[in-house]
RNA sequence: GGAGAAAUGGCAGAGUGGUCGAAUGCGGCAGUCUUGAAAACUGUUGAGGGUCACACCUCCGGGGGUUCGAAUCCCUCUUUCUCCGCCA
């Protein structure tokens, strides 16, 4: 199916931003490694002829509705004959129009399509590169436990104190669906209560969100078309499985015109997150390391453009505060551009340290999508001078589980079990697990 | 699963073939009044394409059709509501 049918785009928008831009556009993805000359030249043509055909369909229209006004008059008027006459031009050009209106629709979809793949504009900040070797550390806080000789890495401590069961995801679905039992689900329960309750205390209205979505939901927050075959899909409802709660929690606000006031808008959700991660394997994906299924609690915000920084680094701060309360040792880096997702303007991304394993864990990634998204979804609002106008959007993992969840089985693992960070003990119920 | 009703601008809600991009109300914006605000009154206010600006074109849930002409008639899909059935 054509994207430009699925969507019903028209907008055009971004088109008129490339022609005024387009050097400046192409400097920035330079930073992904993207040579986008060539796509942006041919978006450019492309919308030189669309404008060329709906020129030539509307004057064709324009002449069609006065001849149809005409004749009306002349049927009032009881010229019967003067009507009949005129129906027959008419009727040629409605063959004209229909083949205008082909060529059109045809033209439309080959430039929504170029437009769908184009990636967003990387931030004036972001440095070039094409890997995470690229990415810049910006900050590093906490300190890094010295464990005990006998420490281990956190798929093994699953194992001895029997909380995670690798195995028994394996026979009931296949490898990356792991089982959580006893404290070691009442500590993933705990965790999600904690992290929503931190990220509603700091003003984020809690959702409960679909865990399958539509594709025009998943084109809207640019899951669609770059990342298909990434997602799990049901082809039989044509669903996806959402891969972050970004994809419902941003849909939210699709197709959706804000007051100026509304603004700024936080929610914060939790849900499980599914991913195919076709083509990864390796010592890297063991354990709660890369799974095809895991738990998240998500932050977004909706924000004012002038706003949009200011709240992102509000984020960056809200984040911090709660690794500190877990006491985990963590730095965040500023993603390069060719490691920046394809709809986000600026990223930055959260690990901890995990002792046992002696390598840093992605736990979060939070992101400033500019208007990149509202353009998809269409999300605006009205400014003060009564015009329409994109508002920006921004996520964050608030936190991604599985690996907060390795980071304390390692780091907080004694020769007499896993110590329970503090402020989860009113959450767990219990303060070790042994 | 069965029967019926409906989908219109930011929201609510009129509109059954040309004079409808669409009454009216609310909301928004501007002004009068006020020290300021509220209330009241006056004016203004859908979106997109296109243009230097006009003109012009498109949009009344989606798609298709009838007609010289469709928000209005027909078909179809989707969604919502009401009633009945079933059910965690």
């Amino acid at each position: 199916m054509s994207i430009a049918v699925e969507l019903k785009v028209t907008d055009m928008l971004q088109v008129a931003f490339i022609r005024e831009n387009k050097e400046d556009i192409i400097a920035r993805l330079a930073k992904r490694n993207i040579d986008a000359t060539e796509m942006l030249n041919n978006a450019i043509a492309l919308d030189e002829d669309r404008k060329a055909l709906q020129t030539k369909l509307d004057n064709k229209k324009a002449e069609s509705n006065s001849i149809s006004k005409e004749i009306g008059n002349l049927f009032k008027s009881g010229e019967t004959q003067k009507a009949n006459l005129l129906k027959e031009k008419t009727i040629q050009l409605k063959e004209i129009t229909k083949t205008l209106e082909q060529e059109l629709n045809d033209k439309v979809n080959i430039l929504t399509e170029l437009l769908y793949k184009i990636p967003n504009v990387p931030h004036k900040s972001v440095p070039k590169g094409g890997s995470e070797e690229d990415n810049e550390e910006i900050f590093k806080e906490g300190e890094i436990p010295a464990l005990h000789s006998e420490a281990q890495p956190h798929w093994e401590l699953a194992k001895k104190y029997d909380i995670i069961d690798f195995e028994l995801g394996n026979k009931i679905t296949g490898a990356g669906f792991p089982v959580y039992k006893g404290k070691g689900a009442r500590l993933q329960r705990a965790l999600i209560a904690y992290f929503l309750d931190k990220n509603t205390e700091a003003g984020y209205t809690e959702y409960q969100l679909p865990h399958l979505v539509n594709a025009a939901s998943c084109y809207g927050t640019g899951q669609l078309p770059d990342k298909d075959g990434q997602m799990y899909h049901d082809s039989r409802d044509d669903l996806y499985l959402i891969p972050t709660a970004e994809v419902p929690g941003t849909n939210v606000f699709r197709d959706e015109l804000l007051n100026e006031t509304d603004l700024p808008i936080g929610i914060t959700g939790y849900t499980p997150c599914f991913r195919r991660e076709a083509g990864s394997y390796g010592a890297h994906v063991r354990g709660l390391n890369r799974l095809h299924q895991f738990d998240k609690v998500e932050i977004i915000r909706v924000e004012h453009p002038n706003n949009s920084y200011k709240a992102f680094d509000g984020m960056i701060e809200h984040i911090k505060a709660i690794l500190r309360e877990l006491k985990l040792p963590f730095r965040i880096l500023k993603l390069c551009g060719g490691d920046t997702t394809f709809a986000s303007a600026l990223t930055y991304d959260f690990e901890v340290f995990s002792t046992a394993q002696d390598r840093w864990l992605e736990i979060s990634s939070v992101s400033n999508f500019e208007a990149f998204q509202a353009n998809r979804l269409k999300l605006r609002f009205k400014n003060s001078d009564g015009k329409n106008e994109l508002c920006h959007t921004l996520n964050g993992s608030s936190l991604a589980l599985p690996r907060v969840l390795a980071g304390i089985l390692e780091n907080y693992q004694t020769e007499n079990g896993i110590k329970i960070p503090e402020v989860l003990v009113p959450y767990t119920g219990f303060d070790i697990i042994s």
